[in-house]
DNA sequence: ATGACAACCTGTGGGC
DNA sequence: TGCCCACAGGTTGTCA
């Protein structure tokens, strides 16, 4: 489910409503994510107040007056404020009560987690990041540098969180039309102005799809339950068989690192 | 160090 | 309708 724009969109629908405001409650009904929440969790939580919500990579980190909570969306995780009182869904794994609003945390596959922040797999997962995509820290110069060892195709080594964090499937296709790149070519044999064209695209990319709300594949909805808008923009993500929406050569689909990828043949080299 | 790939799960959609 | 299979937005860990 969800890449950079689908998390940013949910920080931004939820914070508001998190900030400031105390947990009166909190209930784990379903401890089994990718790592088991902490058994702690609802009696340090319980009574503290939000200080800030923020997104770091794909990560939901939720700052509080007694610990901070390091959220993790994986494939089909959601937050959704609801009225208190609406019935429980199944895989709904947390219930947090803010007064007048609950939040919870919703994830089918499991492939999600609730951690604490300072935890040893915390640290881990939070040190192992690279620039965020929407900073200076990230451009050109960053890709095309990091890429001087790597054979690997364009499209898996834009997807490594150490080079660049936040560049999911359907981002990683999208940036890679817009700047003309074969999602096959090897790493390592693009030059670093292709990598200043890419690095725009991505941001570019990735901008456009937080100010729309997010991609709405099946089931997105961000903190009140709204799908996104970005899908309608997509250029080649699902677009197999379909005309380019430049040249009208078919779009393909190939399988690159064990995940589908779509590029125009006549557009992208 | 690099890279390929299995693994973790459930839900959904297509084909028959 | 119903069944079975393929596949899905992510990331880690293992092995060659």
């Amino acid at each position: 489910m969800p890449e950079l724009p689908e998390v940013e969109t949910t920080v931004r629908g939820i914070a508001p409503y998190l900030v400031n405001t105390c947990f009166d409650f909190v209930r784990i009904h379903h401890a089994g994510l990718r790592w088991p929440i902490p058994s702690e969790f609802s009696a340090l939580l319980t009574g503290a107040r939000c200080v800030q919500v923020e997104r770091r990579a794909k990560y939901i980190l939720i700052h509080t007056t007694e610990r901070t909570v390091l959220a993790h969306l994986g494939m089909s995780g959601s937050f959704r404020l609801v009225a208190p009182g609406t019935p429980l869904k199944t895989h709904d794994h947390v219930q947090i009560g803010l007064g007048e609003l609950e939040l919870r945390y919703h994830d089918p596959r499991r492939f999600g987690c609730m951690l604490w922040a300072d935890s040893e797999r915390g640290q881990t997962l939070l040190s192992s990041l690279g620039p965020e995509p929407l900073t200076d820290a990230f451009d050109g110069l960053v890709l095309y540098r990091g890429a001087r060892s790597k054979r690997i195709a364009v499209k898996n080594y834009i997807m490594t969180n150490q080079v660049v964090v936040g560049v999911g499937n359907i981002y990683a296709s999208e940036s890679l039309f817009l700047a003309g790149i074969r999602p096959t070519r090897a790493a390592n044999r693009i030059s670093l102005a292709r990598y200043q064209r890419l690095s725009e695209t991505i941001k570019q990319v990735l901008r456009q799809s937080i100010e729309s709300g997010g991609t709405t594949l099946r089931d997105f909805v961000n903190g009140q339950g709204e799908p996104g808008y970005f899908q309608q923009t997509l250029q080649v993500y699902g677009r197999q068989g379909q005309a380019c929406r430049v040249c009208e050569t078919p779009i393909q689909s190939q399988v690159i690192g064990g995940r589908n990828s779509y590029y125009c043949p006549q557009c992208q080299r």
